[in-house]
DNA sequence: CAAACTTGATACCCGATAGTATCAACTTTC
DNA sequence: GAAAGTTGATACTATCGGGTATCAAGTTTG
């Protein structure tokens, strides 16, 4: 499930969109792929669940993709990391509101040895409702 | 502050937009404006607040209104409200993730005798940063 | 009661954005 | 080592959504 064994053209050729695309959505912040020490892109078959969200999400609900990024910046990483009052003084996404913390630079706090790809936080939204669902599980 | 004084077409003049406009982003669920009995909409300072926050990250930030909208439908109200599993059994809104929920009919929970435009739910998205603000108020 | 305004609804327009095509340079594969 | 694929970047297009104008019917206001 989360081994990164499709390049970029089978995974878009997977998923009926372009390559480009598939960057862009990089870009954007809204997934991260795997990548080998060449720079090229793999992709597991949770990453193409996740994109298939995103897209379906986009074309079917209408939401554009800076609604996207506010959505996902709203993820509490600080709730599920549990990083300390050291570690939020430090780090832009806590105080920030529109980007998702995976987008941030975090080499000062706790989040500097962790891989972003694999973390929790990255990893909550899974599909469109899970956030949410997160939040619940936070908030009881 | 809250005293609902301006008529529709002041409101709008006072913004420097139509009044469709700002019929739609009540329709799109974005705002709640007071309402006499007879139906004729009447909005307070802080509604105007309100609307030029929404204006601001549609126009400048590039966030549409479905992102706006489901970026409020993840205020953790259950949280804020303290309803119970009662409640949440019978609440569209804790179930789903699309829509705030003011949107949501409520009638069977806590909920039912409240009147949204004034419920802290609601009044949380005071400017755009509000909301994340919320959370780690929430979530320490 | 008449003028001004509000209501919901429909129809329309323009700009922006998601997505694609294409490029030269570089990697992988066999 | 040659063919196939990937990289980041730029340029382009078609679509669609935010916003406005306008409507008849109803409401306020003075």
């Amino acid at each position: 499930m989360d081994e990164p064994k499709y390049t970029i053209s089978t995974a878009a050729k997977l998923m009926g969109i372009s390559v480009p695309t598939l960057r862009m959505y990089e870009r954007e912040g809204l997934i991260i792929p795997f990548k080998k020490t060449s720079n090229q892109r793999l992709y597991s078959d949770r990453d193409i669940e996740r994109v298939m969200c995103i897209r379906k999400t986009i074309n079917e609900d209408k939401i554009n993709i800076e609604g996207m990024r506010r959505v996902l910046a709203l993820i509490p990483c600080w709730a599920i990391v549990k990083c300390s009052a050291e570690d939020r003084a430090h780090c832009e996404f806590y105080s920030g509101h529109t980007k998702p913390c995976w987008m941030i630079n975090h080499k000062k706090n706790v989040c500097k040895d962790r891989e972003c790809r694999t973390c929790e936080v990255y990893r909550s939204f899974g599909n469109c409702a899970s956030i949410k669902e997160k939040l619940k599980e936070l908030l009881p």
